[in-house]
DNA sequence: TTTGCAGTGTCAGCCAGCCGACATAGCACG
DNA sequence: CGTGCTATGTCGGCTGGCTGACACTGCAAA
């Protein structure tokens, strides 16, 4: 759907995210005409960590995870980035290398910004050094929230305010919620620093009392405002003894 | 010590710190003159979360406690910033409200700079949204060194890891490490989300390892070799059975 | 000096979430 | 249709870290 506007390298979806709209049309034809294309297959990586940056990348289509693993090969997942997302910014900042892997967790179709012509359009005109903060901040502020909820959460509100946040942010291309969530629970526990054991039994908890539907490699949900509730509430929902009040 | 150079109302500790270092001379010289010193008493709060941002910040002296609380009151610590750092950086992007609260949690001498005038140099002189894009990356990388710990690093190591980073940050005047930690257990234990005892138990065992020294709200380190080898290796130092390989 | 308070050391008990194991089910590919 | 892989559901046992409790100890203010 919706055919092209004008040159358009760009995917009609990687317009449409609020950080693009905000950018002033100067910047937003620059990156237009400077983004290449590409369509990977699942299971490639993008970046790994350590990299030494290749410039900026827009997420038009399909899932990239963005994770780091520890010695012992045991992965966290920062984020399952879904469209439009834009990434790969922060080192255009200091110039350093890749704080994380980043793997397509799908067919993706992406678009890449080459370090070097960014730097110098960046060079040329400053200001738009701020759009670049502007979507830097967003991911600070996503990760402070992230690790609050990973030191003050129980696992129960924790999976529920995950939940809410990626069906928010996977929902950006229709302006809504995105009520089928492709994740696979191995997925969600190691976005979550659960075992998969521990949010199987969350995940079938949320199902019994009718807020989800559970499905093969698919979280949908069924209930959103029951889960907003259940996300607020610090207490789990247990089996039996529902009376602890 | 240390006499002022130039027209200085910047405390000179605050002129070290290795991002002012690598700011333009102009912009280090517009902040001299815009920065408004500020003594505080402890337990004052600078800001809270959801405040509209005011401003920069830089801490000359003392130590500021940046963390959120959630409903229930449980205090989840992101970091204990010591001299020299600059912080409030973020809503300069964004123009949003305050991730955090901020405490002193000693006397504390500290610099502001208003943001309107900030913002207005930074219309003009676009260029310098990229030197505070540089401390905003910073705070990521931090951040998500952090979050990784949290997720993938059992308490021992994690403890180990946490003494190491700040010992680094906190000895950033002298250029070197400091290794007398001014923090309770209380605030380690919040800032590492485990409980005081847990703490008190790891802390226990590095000290009899004799790699810390521990006295009323200090931690020494005695040997940073031994600590950062204890950070690296994964199984914890448990009281029996040392020889598990 | 006395009093009070905050930080520390330590113990017992408990239980949430971990791990290992296994059965089952859906999907891809021959 | 089989074969194999991956995701899911579920159980039992174990244990690490939490809670709660209490004694002790410096330090600071009265």
């Amino acid at each position: 759907m919706s055919q092209s506007s004008g040159s358009a390298s760009l995917p009609a979806s990687l317009c449409s995210s609020s950080w693009f709209q905000s950018l002033p049309a100067d910047l937003q034809h620059w990156l237009q005409q400077h983004a290449r294309l590409r369509v990977l297959p699942a299971g490639q990586r993008l970046f790994a960590r350590g990299d030494t940056a290749d410039g900026l990348y827009g997420l038009a289509e399909g899932l990239v995870r963005i994770s780091g693993s520890d010695a012992s090969g045991q992965e966290a997942i920062a984020a399952v980035l879904a469209p439009p997302q834009w990434f790969g910014e922060i080192a255009l900042f200091d110039a350093a290398s890749r704080t994380h892997d980043a793997w397509t967790d799908s067919t993706v179709t992406l678009v890449h910004v080459p370090q070097a012509p960014l730097l110098a359009l960046l060079a040329a005109q400053p200001q738009y050094w701020r759009d670049l903060g502007r979507l830097l901040s967003q991911k600070v502020r996503a990760s402070f929230i992230a690790m609050e909820d990973l030191m003050l959460l129980p696992p129960g509100p924790r999976l529920a305010r995950r939940l809410l946040q990626m069906s928010n942010s996977y929902g950006a291309l229709q302006g809504s919620t995105l009520r089928e969530l492709p994740l696979s629970q191995t997925r969600l526990a190691a976005m979550l620093a659960l075992s998969r054991q521990t949010v199987n039994q969350q995940l079938q908890a949320l199902s019994a009392a009718g807020l989800l539907r559970l499905r093969r490699g698919v979280v949908e949900i069924v209930d959103l405002p029951g889960l907003q509730k259940m996300a607020h509430q610090h207490q789990e929902l247990s089996g039996s003894t529902p009376g602890n009040k």
